[in-house]
DNA sequence: GATATCGCCTGAAGGC
DNA sequence: TGCCTTCAGGCGATAT
């Protein structure tokens, strides 16, 4: 599922190989995918024409800069472009279609038609990207943020790391993976976190994130970039998908509960119940 | 206002 | 083999 590493690496890929296709028309075949302030038919009459001047991504949304408009995409669980030839069939998974002035489609695929692209005229961008009310990126991330944000909330510590509003493009694995770098148990009180617990915290999500951007993101089941490559960071997971097998630093089984709606997995040894400064 | 839960979606996997 | 249920989960909407 994309998280910020999957979506910086499909970020990179559409700058690779989109940067300056043209729009010749369009077709939305799933219109759920296409979401206020533009309907269907306002999103199908402005494209054509338009040029990709270049794509951004702020947290987990790409930030597409068309000639007039600005797309905000949210891949949700599955979502993915593609850049085939015209000619290629269309598959059933295939829900919004750009027809290109060089030959190609740049097709928005998603089979669980989870994903959302909203467009706005350029004027309205930086408002719009406000409205995303999204917390710091990790590479910016302070101690003072978390410590704030956590002060003010009585929930768990990875229902928290999952709120975009406090860090920025975070998921499901990869608040796992830094929480067991952090020896933090995930149902820890935010609140309650020591300075020094902060401290890791911080760290072991700037670390984790930088390496998951450098292979490229985790492909865990359909997960694949721009150019259907696969990311390789799931090599280094520790605990993500690992219930049942040995911690790597102290062999404890790996245990897995539901918190926060999620699959959560974690050490019980390592990542203590109590402050572990 | 803060927090918890539901619904959106479909394919894979497991049980019978 | 075939049918049914459960699971995966980000986020907006709705409920508490």
């Amino acid at each position: 599922m994309p998280e910020l590493p999957e979506v910086e690496t499909v970020k990179r890929g559409l700058n690779r190989l989109a940067q300056g296709i043209q729009v010749r028309d369009v077709q939305v075949l799933w219109p759920a995918i296409i979401q206020a302030p533009a309907g269907v038919d306002d999103f199908i009459q402005r494209m054509p024409g338009q040029v990709l001047e270049y794509v951004d991504r702020r947290g987990k949304y790409l930030l597409f800069y068309w000639t007039e408009d600005l797309w905000i995409s949210h891949l949700r669980m599955e979502g993915k472009y593609l850049l085939p030839n015209s000619e290629e069939p269309v598959d059933k998974y295939s829900h919004v279609i750009l027809h290109l002035s060089d030959g190609r489609d740049l097709r928005y695929r998603d089979v669980r038609k989870f994903g959302r692209i909203k467009l706005y005229p350029k004027d309205q961008a930086d408002q719009a990207i406000a409205d995303l009310n999204l917390g710091p990126e990790p590479g910016d991330l302070q101690l003072s943020d978390l410590a704030s944000a956590f002060a003010k909330t009585q929930r768990v510590v990875k229902a928290c790391l999952l709120d975009q509003s406090i860090v920025a493009g975070l998921g499901n694995i990869y608040v796992d993976e830094v929480l067991f770098a952090a020896k933090i148990h995930p149902e820890r009180l935010a609140q309650s976190l020591s300075h020094v617990e902060l401290s890791r915290l911080v760290q072991a999500i700037q670390q984790i994130i930088s390496q998951a951007v450098a292979k490229g993101g985790t492909t865990v089941r359909t997960y694949t970039n721009a150019l259907g490559e696969n990311g390789h960071y799931q090599e280094d997971l520790k605990v993500y998908g690992k219930a049942g097998q040995a911690c790597p630093r102290c062999h404890t089984p790996i245990e897995k509960i539901k918190l926060a709606q999620r699959g959560t997995h974690f050490c019980p040894y390592c990542q203590r119940r109590e402050v572990n400064d």
